[in-house]
DNA sequence: GCCCAGGTGAAGC
DNA sequence: GCTTCACATGGG
């Protein structure tokens, strides 16, 4: 591995994945990850140690990356290539909302993302936008990332820092990267990773409601950023992520001009997305996002 | 200037 | 239990 590293500056290897019904673009950006970049229709980003360029190509994913893989799990894995779309969509409820959103969003996937990238990444998303998580994460990046190895004529990327390397920063180098209040959390968050206390990888192995309560109990880990841990890191389809979007959708879609607890839409949605819950989340909130903006100012 | 953004934790009832 | 508020920062 560190003789790969070392040999940078080789031209990129490319192959063609089989990937029908995937939206490249409705994936990479529908607000799962936050460390990818597109420019004239190719999309490069960190996935892992590796960088990877993406093209969306018809029923195929052309990848490039900078050096050969041994085996290519870790691409298959993330964008989640073996997972039959149909099938998923099948089990969606058949009513007007999921049906208008799968018709706006078709191809919109699940990424299966590695467990402290995606918790540190949404521990810095509280209350801000997409475009600058994404800004945020890319400056923490640069500043305590290890380098990874690129293709010539490519700029130098960094890999997502470990918990290890964060826990060591001090708060006020972590607000330099402009996560403000978040930073505490992050760092404090960071050491308890770093202590295996708890371990993230066992969480895989853990019922849905003891791996959320183990995510809960880390400092500034609430009931949503634990949800999104649950569904982008580890694929439990019983985690349903509300944000202010998600709520939006359930109140004009399923509630309107009625007042409903937050508690009470939880309880609407475990009973009522089926067994694939998860992604119909994500579904209702590209939707909302993307296809109606107009909609969702109103009535909040 | 104002309001809002893939929220959480603490303090108040 | 539920409601309100502070917490940084930047975009529209």
């Amino acid at each position: 591995m560190t003789a790969e590293i070392s040999a940078a500056g080789e031209p990129a290897l490319s192959r063609t994945f089989s990937a029908r019904d995937y939206d490249l673009a409705a994936t990479l950006n529908s607000g799962q990850a936050f460390r990818w970049r597109y420019d004239h229709d190719v999309w490069e980003g960190v996935i892992g140690c590796h960088w990877a360029r993406l093209r969306p190509a018809p029923s195929a994913i052309v990848v490039e990356v900078a050096h050969p893989p041994g085996d290519w799990r870790w691409l298959t894995e993330y964008l989640q290539l073996d997972v039959d779309l149909d099938l998923v969509l099948r089990t969606f409820p058949d009513d007007l909302s999921m049906r208008a959103a799968v018709a706006a969003c078709r191809g919109l996937r699940l990424l299966r993302q590695e467990p402290w990238e995606c918790l540190a990444s949404f521990i810095l998303s509280s209350t801000k936008q997409i475009l600058q998580i994404r800004q945020i994460i890319a400056s923490l990046c640069e500043c305590y990332g290890e380098p990874v190895l690129v293709p010539i004529g490519v700029a130098p990327v960094c890999g997502f820092p470990t918990a290890a390397r964060l826990a060591n920063v001090i708060e006020s180098d972590l607000r330099a990267c402009k996560m403000g209040f978040r930073a505490p959390y992050l760092r404090a968050t960071a050491r308890r990773i770093a202590a295996g206390e708890p371990d993230l990888e066992s969480l895989r192995h853990f019922p849905l409601e003891a791996a959320r309560a183990a995510l809960m109990d880390l400092p500034g880990v609430g009931r949503k950023i634990a949800d999104c841990v649950l569904l982008f890191a580890y694929g439990f389809q019983g985690a349903f992520p509300v944000d202010v979007w998600v709520m939006k959708a359930l109140r004009q879609l399923y509630f309107p001009r009625r007042r409903i607890s937050l508690k009470r839409l939880h309880e609407f949605a475990a009973t009522h997305f089926g067994p694939n819950a998860g992604y119909a989340q994500q579904y209702l909130f590209h939707y909302m996002r993307v296809q109606r903006p107009s909609l969702a100012k109103l009535q909040p």
